[in-house]
DNA sequence: GATCCATGTTAGCGACGATAACAGGTCATG
DNA sequence: CATGACCTGTTATCGTCGCTAACATGGATC
């Protein structure tokens, strides 16, 4: 196999064991066999290896999106995306962190490609005449917003990981986005039931009730928070 | 001055001017005029210093930002406090790399205030009737936006630092979250508890929620009516 | 006055990113 | 074939880093 190759890979390997995110190139060296300034003849420095690194893993990711994007509706497509996006950031967190975050000197050609990819679903979205913006900009609030979820779940763990949080913003922007779904008859009226609740809830925990026992204040805290979010769960 | 603030001070001054966001401790002693180990005797390690130094310059941030909170208008303090958040990002840049971004060990006590004083803000919102989801969730979304816009203000410098983008995806996520504004002359009445009980027990009555069983709906069908007829029992 | 603890200093360890100087091999050109 | 340029890899080393052990000092306590 090429050196180049053993490097990038080796280099792969120890990012994602890394506990702190960090690696080192003597560490790379040794795990790939090789001798420390071969990492540097070949890379540069050692922004360059970790760019070859986000380069490598992140590819994969964008060349497996790629090959399956083609559905009949973009919107779907959007939010595949949107969930790929998150998934990715909760699988590869080292590397996730190199890319959507400030400190690499050289931008990693794969998150240019990854914002192109978005842009052009979203051009076909708005092709089928379901954006309420410009692709640019959408792209721009779409990226910000995914990344900005996805590295709270990284960096507040007792967010417990959970993607709940992450659809429920998708939802969110893309109601901000797109225009209303051209679904027949009357648009569903938004259910006033979890508001209400929510509204409730919120004035009983500034002024608790004092006709309730605590155990019965606790009781109705719980069943209006289940009220709160809407009849599904 | 004190030693330890001496140090926190030049901590926080070499973070500002340094170009790739990192400090060294023998920087930080020799500025303050004190031995590098004196660090390690106040801040236990680096990790340490840097907490002190994210602590004090956000704590300044906070105090300005709750000496100025208390206004009668709750959606009012939640846009302004987004605005200030996304301009405490750009002003200082490696400072909000240090927070929001994972990485430090243990997170500075000022991340879970900030966060508190957010969900604070959102209580009020909610009990003005203007909340459409719990504000725990509503803080975290809000929050996730917030850092995910600045943060990608900070790491993309093609985007010119614009604030535009920040009001923009202010504006999707507040629409996504508040309830739709009270226009019309009438100014808006906050709720009281026996007005928003009444309100939800209406709801309830029309729609009776299938999570709840039929004994659970009568309950709190008690519950409400008691709570619509005001706080004398 | 002896003791103890808090604080500060000196010196140094091991690991890091990065580079200079050199060695071998390949290959086109004379 | 011989020679020099060039690419690739090695050894050795530099300066810096986070961090710590060992010692020194000063003031409070009994």
């Amino acid at each position: 196999m090429d050196h180049r190759s053993r490097i990038v890979l080796a280099a792969t390997e120890l990012l994602e064991a890394s506990p702190n995110g960090d690696i080192s190139t003597r560490g790379v060296g040794e795990k790939a066999g090789v001798q420390q300034p071969v990492i540097y003849r070949l890379f540069g420095d050692k922004d360059g290896l970790l760019s070859a690194v986000v380069d490598h893993g992140f590819g994969e990711y964008l060349a497996a999106k790629r090959a399956a994007v083609p559905t009949s509706d973009p919107v779907a497509d959007l939010r595949r995306g949107w969930e790929e996006h998150t998934r990715f950031a909760l699988e590869h967190p080292n590397l996730y962190r190199l890319m959507y975050t400030p400190g690499l000197a050289s931008a990693p050609r794969s998150v240019g490609e990854a914002h192109e990819l978005l842009r052009s679903v979203l051009e076909r979205v708005a092709r089928a005449g379901r954006l309420a913006i410009e692709p640019d900009r959408a792209a721009e609030i779409v990226i910000s917003a995914n990344s900005g979820v996805a590295l709270a779940l990284l960096t507040r763990p007792e967010l417990h990981r959970s993607v709940e949080l992450s659809t429920h913003v998708r939802e969110i922007v893309l109601a901000g986005i797109l225009t209303p779904e051209p679904d027949g008859g009357t648009p569903p009226e938004p259910p006033a039931v979890p508001q209400a609740a929510n509204t409730l809830a919120a004035l009983l925990r500034s002024a608790p009730p004092e006709s309730f026992s605590p155990a019965e204040r606790e009781l109705l805290a719980e069943w209006l928070t289940r009220l709160a979010h809407g009849p599904k769960p």
